[in-house]
RNA sequence: GGCCCCAUCGUCUAGGCAGGUCUAGGACACCGGGUUUUCAACCCGGCAACAGGGGUUCGAAUCCCCUUGGGGCUACCA
């Protein structure tokens, strides 16, 4: 590895980090790891229009959360800064100033619309589209003229048309693509911004970046970029690209984000009716947006479509980074299982910690076939990892869990917290180890009494009756620790000849209000004799016929 | 429509580049059993794949071609 290495994730700012972007992210990173190289953060903002401030922000707060690090970025500057494009522009400009006066660049003046019907013409052919490259250039004045007119104005490149171009891709081999099928396509848009296809081969040169991995539906761009790079920097080496499969979804095609807004839509859809005056102040709608909402005309933003899902009780297949944690998986996990989306050591180990997956990590065994991304082994993966994880580091994301989905269970401290974790072996997700302890937290008149564990293991059968025993003898034991209460609820069971459910569970669902929690005797020692006693005092009282 | 990529159990994949050791290995899921105070977890066992057709070869999951199927791109988005 003679030349040192640099990489680049460089993702445009729409909104927050998804799985597709994190795998990206993750893969130049490892890379960069792996090889002691140089990982670059980079925001694309060149399309005024879909920029939102604070999507930049979030996107890097998620690559943090993931313990994804760059060397060269936003908040920590670097040698080729600065890394927002938007503010770059000079030095776009610059190169197209170049490319027009050796006239390997030319202007257009056609607006959308007539692009627009020169595509539904060459399909009409079964042609594929490219742009007619007038015979003589435009000059200048003719730009300027075009401009005072009213005019749109942009610059699009001229790839040179001598021969095939052939892209060396470190995953798929050589792919040769026809110079007269790429076209001469657009690098600078009329509000004077460069496109993506300009810009980030403006910036991988001057950031010298060596390797560029991205996703598949990037290929088809290659080698337009590369054309452009053989143009603009013939003196520098061209960079080896490596293009991953794409992650498809188990609802079809790519994992797209707009999966949340289309489950939602669905539930909506599937309840009856349905007050939308309330859904919509919930979504911080007018009820007209929601309607556009439900007539598929209009997207609401995440937050919005969090807060409803939320407040229906939907369950949205996670997309974004976010998401994922707030679902109860740790960043070990997904940064574990991405990796293994489209990569894999070349042996039979799954579960690794992020040092060996910085080990291991290498370009060449990238895989080519698209991959779904299968939420039941996710599962499994973290399962595995809340086992793994040093005590500790689980308690630390244990806290950010609970605060960011404001649970209850903030209140308790590390010892008590720490306890629990132990009681909550196996645990697939955080949000098991919250769901099973809430109640200590949430106050007996805060009680959810969940209906169907109340109809079969207090109303069917004689649980109320049984309820009543264990309450006599709680009241009366001497001591309320988990040995002594452990005893009681055992001989008691023998005494009615049941199996030691028969009785736990109509006291679990007096307690909690639910069949899950954790194990019964803690869950009692726990909450304490008083609180225990009226609790089941409450539940008796409420369903006693 | 055009261009491009891909193809091993239901899913992720190992094996393919250097054909025989592959009656195809692992993991998740699933099914059966065990353990059990709930949910999980855990233990044991099982089911299950080289898309189809042609070549090349003594021999093909592995190399070549075609078909079929899946996916991506086809923007003044990135």
């Amino acid at each position: 590895m003679a030349e040192k290495v640099v990489t680049r994730f460089a993702p445009s700012p729409t909104g927050y980090l998804h799985v597709g972007g994190a795998r990206t992210a993750l893969f130049c990173w490892l890379w960069a790891r792996r090889t002691g190289g140089t990982f670059i953060l980079r925001i694309e903002d060149t399309d005024q229009k879909r920029n939102t401030p604070t999507a930049a922000e979030q996107v890097m707060a998620d690559l943090r959360w993931l313990g994804i690090d760059w060397d060269e970025g936003p908040q920590v500057g670097g040698p080729g800064g600065p890394y927002l494009q938007s503010e770059r522009t000079d030095i776009y400009d610059k190169y197209v100033r170049r490319l027009l006066d050796e006239e390997k660049a030319y202007y257009c003046f056609e607006t959308p619309e007539e692009l627009g019907a020169l595509r539904k013409e060459a399909e009409a052919q079964k042609r594929g589209f490219v742009y007619p490259r007038p015979e003589h250039f435009p000059t200048a004045e003719d730009a300027e003229k075009a401009r005072a007119r009213g005019r749109a104005v942009t610059v699009r490149f001229a790839v040179p048309q001598d021969e095939p171009i052939v892209v060396q891709d470190l995953v798929r081999g050589e792919i040769a693509f026809a110079p007269d099928d790429i076209g001469d396509f657009i690098i600078q848009k009329s509000d004077g911004f460069p496109t993506y296809n300009f810009a980030c081969v403006v910036d991988d040169y001057l950031m010298k970046v060596t390797h560029i991995i991205r996703g598949q539906e990037h290929l088809n761009n290659t080698p337009g970029q590369q054309a452009l790079w053989r143009v603009l920097f013939a003196d520098g080496p061209l960079p080896k690209y490596a293009h991953m499969s794409v992650t498809v979804s188990d609802a079809g095609g790519k994992l797209s984000k707009r999966e949340r807004p289309k489950a939602l839509l669905a539930a909506i859809k599937a309840m009856p009716d349905i007050d939308t005056n309330k859904l919509a102040e919930v979504g911080g709608l007018t009820v007209e947006q929601l309607q556009a909402f439900i007539g598929g005309k209009a997207t609401p933003d995440m937050p919005s479509i969090d807060a409803m899902a939320n407040s229906l009780g939907v369950q949205l297949p996670e997309i974004n980074i976010v998401d994922f944690f707030r679902s109860g998986y740790l960043p070990e996990t997904m940064v574990n299982f991405l990796a293994l989306l489209g990569w894999n050591p070349g042996d039979d180990r799954e579960i690794m910690p992020v040092d060996e997956l910085i080990q291991s990590f290498d370009l060449s065994r990238l895989t080519k076939a698209n991959s779904l991304f299968d939420r039941q082994k996710l599962i499994a993966f973290n399962t595995e990892h809340i086992r793994m994880l040093p005590k500790q580091k689980l308690l630390g994301h244990l806290r950010d869990y609970l605060e960011v989905i404001a649970s209850p269970v903030v209140a308790a401290d590390d010892e008590l917290l720490s306890r629990i974790i132990d009681l909550c072996e196996g645990a697939r997700t955080l949000a098991d180890i919250e769901r099973k302890c809430r109640f200590i937290f949430m106050g007996s008149d805060r009680i959810e009494y969940d209906d169907k564990a109340v109809k079969k293991v207090l109303l069917k059968g004689d649980g109320l009756d049984t309820l009543q025993s264990v309450r006599d003898e709680l009241a009366a034991m001497e001591e309320f620790s988990e040995d002594k209460i452990e005893n009681m609820l055992r001989s008691l069971a023998e005494q009615r000849s049941v199996g030691l459910g028969k009785v736990a569970q109509p006291l679990r669902v007096a307690i909690c209000g639910t069949t899950v929690s954790l194990p019964i005797f803690d869950s009692l020692s726990l909450l304490g004799r008083e609180e225990t006693l009226e609790r089941i005092a409450t539940t008796l009282q409420r369903f006693r016929v």
